[in-house]
DNA sequence: ACAAAATTCAAACAGGTGTTTCAAATCTAT
DNA sequence: ATAGATTTGAAACACCTGTTTGAATTTTGT
């Protein structure tokens, strides 16, 4: 039962510090010493350090993307295409849901996927593509069903668009969110943060396709 | 003159592998070998590898800040409001002029943009607020001017959006290329990199506003 | 209760980082 | 040409990193 313990408190002490000062700039003394257990303990109990962060994404992904994927199939099932609006809308729930798996888990959650992206490349798509690949394909299958004017290559340009955009966002959520409460007051939480992206992705991505670009295609 | 010549292969090494790698992982080490050079004159001539990390960054904004700033101020200067597209269109070139000023300067520039706002926080937002507030606050007019129906919220959160998508993207700009390349054989350029920003952009800022907020903001 | 397996612990390892030092070399003026 | 300032060079410094080691401890199954 101890065994438990330690990696319980290995993994809590490493999701916050990840968090908020990512994972290159958090060492292995610095969560050992906040968990109050060994230096060498992450080591004995999770291999190295790629394994802990990977681990720590695994628990979170293992939350959110099953809940994602229904969502899409909600929509994927229905007569009538989706709109933009609606297939982005289907990842605010499973995301605001991870404050019941864990207390600002939404937040964390967040902060990791930006950091997991925009860290040392690879963790998180690791996981996108050898685990996740079919939610992947849910989420193509459903915004070229709500767009489908799209070309191949205007879609893969504009999806990487909308992550950038969300990427960075929740990377920085905390940060902005402080910025905003100084400069006019306006304290949003996290929900409001993401529902806010929402018609902005959905508007981006189902911009009209600029007349120079639509010729190319077309050769 | 060799004084000249040391700082300048050290800004030439250094500038390519930070956009290669990001600041945090080039060491000086790297970068003096690469540049041919002692190690300890990076802090003889720079006085510390942040210093030179600025020095690098200021290169490049020197030649595009002034050449932005005039583009906004033909659109502020018109009688009539700009639109989002002509407003985000003014950036692309500045940015294109890159090339005329340092082979494949756009490029290395985006790359920095990225790395400078994603790895250490700070540097970037040093420039832009102490150095070029400026242009900062033209960008803020030109976009309030092409769409005044955005709140001071409103507007805040959009804005990041656009910075979150331009960060990202410019920051994997060569990946993200390198993947378009053999996913569907489409070998896209800075240029038309940039330039399908434009409307993915425009589009999202000029986004219809969720009833919710709206009614949010009236109290 | 005891033997065996699992876990914790302090210490050291091997390698990396930015920065400093101070003598040697080079350039610059008189 | 020579004295003085500037620049280069090799080495060391102080500190930090992830990982490994091997003995001490605790937990587990019988």
């Amino acid at each position: 039962m101890t065994r438990q313990n330690t990696q319980n408190k290995i993994l809590d002490a490493a999701e916050r510090l990840f968090a908020e000062r990512g994972f290159a700039d958090t060492s292995l003394r610095l969560i050992t010493s906040e968990a109050d257990v060994n230096l060498a303990s992450v080591n004995y109990h999770f291999g190295s350090k790629k394994a802990l962060i990977k681990a720590v994404l695994a628990r979170y992904l293992e939350q959110f993307m099953p809940k994602l994927s229904e969502e899409l199939q909600k929509l994927l099932q229905a007569e009538q295409a989706p709109t933009l609006h609606q297939v982005f809308d289907s990842f605010v729930e499973p995301m605001l849901a991870l404050n019941n798996f864990r207390s600002n888990g939404t937040n964390i959650f967040m902060q990791l996927l930006g950091r997991g992206y925009s860290d040392s490349q690879g963790h998180l798509r690791w996981f996108m593509t050898t685990q996740y690949g079919e939610v992947l394909q849910q989420i193509t299958l459903a915004v070229k069903r709500a767009n489908p004017a799209l070309s191949a290559s205007e879609f893969f340009w504009r999806m990487h668009f909308t992550l950038g955009t969300v990427v960075f966002t929740l990377a920085s959520n905390e940060a902005l969110r402080d910025i905003a409460r100084v400069d006019f007051e306006e304290d949003i939480d996290v929900e409001g943060l993401v529902r806010r992206l929402v018609p902005f992705l959905a508007a981006g991505v189902g911009a009209p396709i600029l007349p120079a670009f639509a010729m190319k295609e077309a050769l």
